[in-house]
DNA sequence: ACGGATGTAACAGCTACTGTTACGACAAGA
DNA sequence: TCTTGTCGTAACAGTAGCTGTTACATCCGT
């Protein structure tokens, strides 16, 4: 039993900016800031631009540089779902083997391997499939009950 | 898009380790020594002592000491889910909201907990409910299945 | 040219897991 | 009772990732 206080809020973080990005363009204005978004967040501007980053690199996110820049989404909430935030931001599995392969000499040690592979990629698949049936529209629209 | 290298490995180790007991006792051995299973998982035996106390205070296992010492198991392979070793090795959720709370004054910064709660909420039960299909009898199966 | 914003490097602080050494506690068996 | 083998656990270093922060270069509309 650990308590896993590390444990990862970037997909938070990162759906919350998109979300107050698209809430924010809906609005009528141009582009968002970091520094706005930061203050939303409640984090320093660098963690969002940082994230922002990543985001661009998936294609969910524009960035305009110079004065009067910020940041824009790529596509509509509607289009952008939860799984095309967690796999900019977090790709990787949620479970590992081990870090050095066990005795291969040994029955379980040359086993355990394709068997827990097994469970893990099923439950990957499932995880994968929750967050596409969410987009950020969605997200916003819970965001705007909840006020 | 991060790689994520140090995920857990945990719940693949508890497993590897139970499922070695229960194999090892089913050729006829009394108990299992850290030893024995820190050679097949390929890693030090204190590392194996310290999770199996994890799975023994969640009644999983249990250890005898003195000469002639070492671990069994406190429940039948069958009886026991992958559920069981996730919850007694790895508790905690797999995603997290804001280390610190967002702005409460913001519409998202104030909506974005509950909205992104029930997304996680689903994942988790599912997650559970995955794991908790597959048995330490099955994981041996499939690992007796591949030598 | 100026001003405002991004892009990014660099660093410290925190947390978690692993691996390792060391040593005390314990109990079976001689 | 003494020996011996094993667990139980503390302590520490090393690795890794995320966050937060400072600093500074880069870019571009006005």
């Amino acid at each position: 039993m650990r308590s896993r206080v590390g444990a990862n809020s970037r997909l938070t973080i990162a759906a919350h900016a998109l979300t107050w990005i698209g809430l924010y363009q809906r609005r009528g204005h141009e582009v968002a800031t970091s520094e706005q978004i930061a203050t939303s967040v409640n984090t320093n501007p660098v963690v969002i631009r940082r994230l922002l980053g990543e985001l661009r690199r998936a294609g969910l996110a524009d960035s305009r540089r110079g004065a009067g820049a910020g940041w824009t989404l790529s596509r509509d909430l509607e289009s952008i779902t939860l799984l095309d935030v967690y796999e900019a931001v977090e790709s990787g599995p949620v479970f590992a083997l081990h870090r050095s392969a066990p005795d291969p000499g040994c029955v379980v040690g040359h086993g355990i391997g394709p068997a827990m592979t097994a469970v893990y990629d099923e439950v990957e698949a499932t995880l994968r499939e929750q967050l596409a049936r969410t987009t950020l529209e969605d997200v916003l629209r819970d965001v705007l009950k909840a006020a």
